[in-house]
DNA sequence: TTCTCTACTGTGAACGCTCACAGAAGCATG
DNA sequence: CATGCTTCTGTGAGCGTTCACAGTAGAGAA
């Protein structure tokens, strides 16, 4: 009967405790907690079963300590909070971090920056070396919190590319100007020739991007560009909306509309449902994300596929080489065209 | 090839380096750093200036490991993802835990365990002392994440009363039972007496205590009880929209619905929609929650206000006083009638 | 004077862990 | 016999901080 901690002991066990408890030193219970190698199998047996005994946990600060590692990574939004409950891409995209770092037995810690003041206590708790990188998630560019985060030397991988960061920033993003060509080119092939947008928000790389590709296939196929024809909106359903009705407005001859986001297709279709045009027939509408917003829409949209598993599982891979000591990295992925209803 | 160096990751200065830039020792250091009490005026300013200088930030893994502390408190989501980018209340819980914990100068961690496994990793995180307390949401009750943790003797609070952990676990919650008595009131009050009631799942307090509620007013008022006028639903919109015409079918002279969510309630007023009955002129309908739902809903509902914003306050209140050493304690608070146009 | 009290400062121990190193045992090789 | 190699084990030295304690100086009281 060795139990050493039987009761009125309150502090929890040590690894002192637990070597004692086995019969072997300290450094044979930590060689078997980080891998077991350079252990024989009757104390590797031994450690476990004190383990098992004691109820022994691993003090994670005193690792840390000496390491440096925390051997975990923060999930960090700087969005208000509203705009990450409504987008069903953070969803996607928190899910995917989530998987990706439980293959190395990390866990994800989220953290919301929405004020000022959250801004700072987060900086201050993560620049400690609370977390080994940041993955960050905002759809704003200028966002000061990378440029601090990256001048106190935190690994940070940001989705989407930040903007005036240059290439000191590693970023992982869907080529979205590759995404709004395919989708104007798929316009076009359907013999349209009228072809309206509604951008993002003009203040992100998103929203440049999808418009610039817009712009870039009419040059190309030689259809003449038409200012009319663009509207600009801010990725919600209401901009969509108006949008959809500015450009009805102004070019009631439009035979086809590509919008910068699935949940503004949703307010374009509304708009031109009201204004009695048929989709697809009389106008084409094409979406951009693939989100659940594409499906539930009616008709289903057709879209532009942000590939959100592997932009999660790139942005794992990138932080965690960086953590490595890898230099900053930018990863493109290709997005992808599904075909539904509304083309 | 690669510059191994970019981004200049030289060691952080220690505390030592503060002290001898200060010319002052480790200790007067460390209490300018918490609070500065017996501290001169001159040693103060040397000490402050010598941390601008050298960039220190105080290594929380070291502080840690002696305090027994890490200032930093666990907001554990152990319901499945979707679940919670759905419900807007956990929106308002979320946001107003984030503030009263920023009075206190404590980052919040928000940590999802979906799986059984990241539910392990996080179980493993936690009892190492990597937070000092869990504010823990989750509407299933019977939840093994809470006894869990009770075990382990982390401090915790839950979000509404944990079923089957007696007075063992600390939670915050809005008197169901009574918000229902309320509403079931004020529908007699208006004249009705064929009250009907979509209940939430039964297998969780909130769904239990306002089908008590409803209950208790009626036998109260002599009004008969019918059990035809008893649906189940499961706080999800079409479980209301079922629900209402289950008890259409079965109770056609249906006067008024007492619905245990607003989101069911949605879905209750689309069936009185299609079944052609006037809100509330032929049925009054109340929903239960005061989410977002409430106010979007068409007639706007009538229903009963949680008080997120005092149960967040609270949660924190009687997490840090558990932290701080006292004993585990409920904290039931009252709900409010908010009448709209649906009654 | 001497004593006490207060305000301040420095020092050595922890805290619980990992890491580098030294050493031991077993076995093959020269 | 020594020598080397491999596998395994224990030990001391920290990691960066706080905490308890001892000590100093100056002011006021006896």
């Amino acid at each position: 009967m060795t139990m050493s901690n039987t009761g009125g002991r309150r502090r929890p066990p040590t690894i002192h405790d637990v070597a004692r408890e086995a019969g072997v030193s300290r450094g044979t219970v930590s060689r078997v907690l980080n891998g077991g190698h350079y252990v024989s199998p009757a104390a590797q047996e031994a450690v476990n079963s004190a383990i098992r005994r004691t109820g022994y946990v691993v003090n994670r600060h005193a690792r840390s300590l000496i390491t440096g590692r925390s051997d975990s990574v923060g999930f960090l939004l700087t969005e208000p909070q509203e705009r990450f409950f409504e987008d069903p891409n953070f969803n996607v995209l928190l899910r995917g971090c989530t998987q990706a770092l439980a293959a190395h037995d990390i866990p994800l810690l989220m953290m919301l920056a929405g004020t000022e003041d959250e801004r700072r206590r987060l900086i201050r708790y993560i620049t400690a070396g609370h977390v080994d990188g940041v993955l960050l998630v905002s759809n704003h560019s200028g966002d000061p919190v990378a440029e601090e985060l990256r001048a106190a030397g935190v690994p940070l991988v940001a989705c989407g590319k930040p903007i005036g960061l240059g290439s000191k920033v590693s970023y992982v993003a869907a080529d979205d100007r590759d995404g709004a060509r395919d989708m104007v080119r798929h316009l076009l092939s359907l013999g349209r020739r009228r072809i309206g947008v509604v951008t993002g928000p003009l203040d992100t790389p998103g929203g440049v991007e999808r418009l610039a590709g817009y712009r870039e296939v009419l040059a190309e196929a030689g259809v003449e560009g038409d200012e009319r024809l663009v509207a600009s909106g801010d990725y919600s359903r209401a901009s969509g909306e108006a949008g959809a009705e500015l450009l009805l407005s102004r070019a009631p001859d439009m035979d086809a509309v590509f919008v910068a986001s699935d949940l503004m297709a949703q307010g374009v279709l509304l708009a031109l449902e009201r204004a009695g045009r048929r989709v697809p027939d009389d106008i084409a509408v094409g979406g951009f994300d693939d989100s659940p917003a594409a499906v539930s829409a009616r008709p289903e949209l057709t879209t532009i596929r942000q590939p959100w598993d592997r932009i999660s599982a790139e942005m794992v891979r990138v932080l965690l080489a960086q953590i490595g000591g890898e230099d900053p990295a930018a990863v493109i992925l290709p997005t992808e065209l599904v075909r539904r209803d509304s083309t």
